[in-house]
DNA sequence: TTGAAAGCGCTAACAT
DNA sequence: ATGTTAGCGCTTTCAA
């Protein structure tokens, strides 16, 4: 059975033209079936479908791309400084329904250029929406500036803005809160956090919904108890020392990523407090790491995948439709517990 | 300072046309200007030059893919089971000379087709040239009916073949024999072992490696210090229970991969085993992970972004020169010592 | 050394 | 419901 397109005499893949011809209609006509568009007879396009089969003929993207009004194509940005594997994680999931939607994924890595060398860079690989990762999610003037071109824009997790962009997103605050209260609920009292990198606005979202669930619950969410990082690894150890050196040692630490929560476990293995029967410690994001480490983390599943699929969902409404119901999308995440968390040591379950 | 390309009245980018025009030439000559053809005289070739600037122009890749030959569209086969951490370091290092070679990359995925199903999605993506990592590497078949069909096809790590296809690849077999023998000039004697995914032939070649070093020293590669891995987290916990379960402990557990190594540190851990104190683990690879973990794991380090980029440049050569002076490139690992490894434990240091 | 003509494979805008 | 006519922006002939 072969699958394997025919050729025709001189060697070329199918045309058009060729499956026109064999089934005795007009090339506009095969178009029209091939876009399941306008009024086609239903046995003029079983003929046409015959001849496709029969030649097995695929448009070619980029003829379509040429000739049609162009809006196929999107590219998905991104800076050095994300990792290999969260974006990944992003390629995988929009490569996964760009199919679906008909569009055509770019992938263009945009560093050190200012936002107007951006915008001129997207004009010129010919894309008409672009997704925006973090960082650049966050960067007021590329997204001003691309919506100045009517290039459409999804950002991934970016801080919550009211212009009209469109955004995916999981609700930071309210995950960390969640997290933060789950470990008060442990029975922690004192709790260390320990911060993302600045230049990503999650970073604070999450910081906000500690502090929140902190004072919620009466609990003083006092700065010495913050300490920063830059969800490195190498950040996490520094922030862990300086957690773990207080006067008043935490009983939990919950870190803004997984990385740092796995230097946190590192720290505490040295140190030889035990995770998580003296020290409980928590993560951020779910990345493979969080199962890769002893004990396993307890942390915050993010829908990397779901939410470049999405993405892609709503730039495809937007440039076709030209809009959606909803240009917020939220997602959900899902506080994972595995084994980093624990009841506090050294208190006493019940009286005095 | 506009970096911005200059819109034509009707808001539409600069065409060659409108370069053409500007320059007072034809739109042929600034074809040639761009595409450093033939001979154009100095003086023109400013001229259009100019012009250029002036427009920002840049030429549409699409509309050179269907006007050319064709021959710039390449594709970055993979399956569903490769990691996304390692499917974004190939992607970063094919995406980052793509365009110096003036190849647009193209990422696929191919599950479950059979090998004749993907040269027709292959042919149908209008791609000259397919870079095949890990497993579709060793896919012999695929490979062939690549071949038949004059698509140039790069393996990226795959076994050593006598065929003439392109190549990439570290030798796994000879960072294996040099871990092994790391291990023993530590003084390591009992030196368990844990596979990779037998699917993937490279888990064959570190294995031999592993085996010849062993018996070049006079040590036994006994089948029970052998034991099956895939690669997974999850496969390198059992693994690691079985090697610590035989009667007689091994020093030194050398596993297929980190994932599994920091798998094996994980049991150690859990067994009150101190890593490297009483257990020495290394493994393979020198992912992200190897450096996130305690200790921090001794590893051999694949350079998976060279690979790529290197594999891309080996497509362009091939694609255009229609052939290169070696078509198997290969790449240096490097043995990372970090934390995992020390001699092993109860071995007086001199005399009985 | 340069230019004119003829497409590449497809779709948009009009016919019919 | 189907066909015709023009391109999309560029490159490949071939001619000058």
């Amino acid at each position: 059975m072969a699958t394997e397109p025919d050729r025709t005499s001189d060697g070329k893949l199918p045309t058009i033209r060729d499956v026109a011809a064999r089934a005795g209609v007009s090339v506009m006509t095969v178009s029209r079936v091939i876009n399941k568009q306008s009024w086609v007879s239903p046995k003029t396009r079983s003929r046409v479908e015959e001849a496709i089969a029969a030649l097995n003929y695929a448009p070619s993207a980029v003829a379509r791309a040429l000739a049609g009004s162009d809006d196929r194509r999107v590219a998905l940005l991104y800076r050095a400084s994300t990792t290999s594997a969260y974006l990944g994680e992003l390629l995988l999931g929009a490569l996964d329904n760009a199919a679906d939607h008909r569009l055509h994924l770019v992938v263009e890595r945009c560093d050190g250029a200012s936002a107007e060398e951006i915008v001129a860079q997207v004009q010129h690989a010919r894309v008409s929406g672009v997704i925006l990762p973090p960082p650049l999610c966050d960067w007021r003037e590329l997204i001003e500036a691309l919506a100045a071109k009517k290039i459409k824009a999804v950002s991934i997790a970016p801080d919550i803005v009211d212009s009209g962009e469109l955004t995916i997103a999981i609700d930071d605050k309210h995950a960390a809160f969640e997290m933060t209260r789950h470990l008060i609920e442990l029975g922690h009292r004192n709790i260390g956090f320990i911060k993302g990198n600045p230049q990503h606005r999650a970073s604070a979202r999450r910081l906000e919904g500690f502090r929140q669930a902190m004072r919620a619950n009466g609990l003083s969410d006092d700065e010495q108890w913050i300490v920063p990082g830059d969800f490195s690894y190498r950040s996490g150890l520094d922030a862990a020392e300086r957690l773990l050196d207080l006067p008043v040692r935490p009983t939990a630490i919950f870190a803004c990523n997984d990385d740092m929560a796995a230097a946190a476990i590192t720290i505490a293995h040295q140190r030889q407090i035990d995770v998580p029967a003296q020290l409980t410690v928590c993560g951020f994001d779910d990345t493979p790491l969080a199962n890769a480490i002893w004990p396993t983390l307890t942390t915050i599943h993010q829908p990397i995948r779901d939410m470049s699929r999405e993405a892609l969902a709503l730039l495809a409404a937007e440039i076709r439709e030209g809009g959606t119901a909803n240009p917020h999308v939220k997602l959900d995440y899902r506080l994972i517990r595995r084994q980093s968390d624990a009841v506090p040591p050294r208190r006493p379950k019940t009286g005095v």
